[in-house]
DNA sequence: CTAAACTTTCAGAAAATACTGAAATTACGA
DNA sequence: TCGTAATTTCAGTATTTTCTGAAAGTTTAG
């Protein structure tokens, strides 16, 4: 697997940027192998590729199969495990949505609701209950709309971001015209 | 500044869910501080709170102002700052998401932007190539979408939220009622 | 202008995170 | 089942990130 420097630029790149996705270098360069690879790949393959240890490499195999980024092939007579990258673009970019929202939203979703349901009249001064229903009511709220956006066909939801906030418009409009629908919490201002 | 219990474990649990978030424990620490304080503090009331050195206070206000999730509130006759919230929740929130795509995604487009530009028929694997232009794509749409939906007014924006994924039937209907319009590109899988 | 009150900076220390490589373990073909 | 090829683990090391506290800088009342 001998690359070029382009492609060996924007794997750097990868790189760079995967602490600020959620996961380390390594994982973040050999995400980035495996996508843009034509081909499944070694573990041996991706630690020469890469220069970095063997050790590493198995470690960050481990966490890309835990975020289920990756899968690995197996070709018969050879005692080798190949990987490749576990789907299209917009299934991998699905796939780490979902899983920073388990790491980034939940804990926090579930220490409020917890919070707020137990202490009941407490000794916590008002604002800060007040504040903390208020986030507690933002992280649902997000939550379920991720959760229904998820298990939409991306087809539908490519087209409705291409839409953007002109969906606004046609659902004030749809509103207009068919009041009783539950469409209605829309235009309330 | 004395702190409860409660108040003070949700602090806490501010402080480690921060690096998730893109900033660090103390960082975290304080924006949560402030969020739940009803009145403005001063940075020795928040070096003080949260166990803190005077230093380490300086920069993550720094850093908060740069997020512009803080602002400086001055008492007349008061030589020292006082620190508050810059916003309700939804407004912190919209800020939040805003800065880290700016830090997330807007490098990467970037990046892919100027290498599908540049490289015309080069050396670098079709396939490659391609991968490298659907992320592009999708970052591009992800961009215009978001930039769209902060344009809009919180309350529309959380209606459309809380109707998730009924948007899509209704757009359907619409889209069967009004095949004229732009909305046509929804339905075609 | 001066001095006290407050804030910022930054070098070094501490803590957290990531990486290596050799040893242990596992999986496979014969 | 055996031997070997491959993978995983993990203690130790390296790197990166965060924090402290003292010194330098800034602001303001008098």
């Amino acid at each position: 697997m001998k690359l070029t420097t382009e492609l060996e630029n924007m794997i750097l790149h990868f790189g760079e940027m995967a602490s600020r996705w959620g996961f380390n270098r390594s994982v973040g360069q050999m995400l980035a192998l495996l996508v843009f690879s034509d081909e499944p790949l070694s573990a041996d393959d991706i630690a020469t590729s890469l220069s970095i240890s063997r050790g590493n490499v198995s470690m960050a195999l481990k966490e890309l199969h835990s975020w289920r980024l990756i899968r690995t092939h197996r070709e018969p007579g050879d005692r080798k495990d190949y990987f490749l990258a576990n789907g299209t673009i917009w299934e991998l970019a699905q796939q780490v949505l979902a899983e920073r929202k388990k790491r980034e939203v939940d804990p926090t979703l579930s220490m409020l609701r917890s919070q707020l349901m137990t202490s009941e009249q407490d000794d916590m001064p008002g604002h800060a209950r007040q504040q903390m229903q208020e986030i507690h009511d933002l992280l649902e709220l997000f939550n379920h709309w991720f959760d229904d956006m998820q298990h939409m066909k991306p087809e539908h939801l490519k087209a409705l971001m291409r839409l953007g906030s002109g969906v606004g418009k046609v659902l004030e409009m749809t509103d207009r015209l068919r009041p009783k629908t539950k469409m209605k919490a829309i235009g309330n201002d």
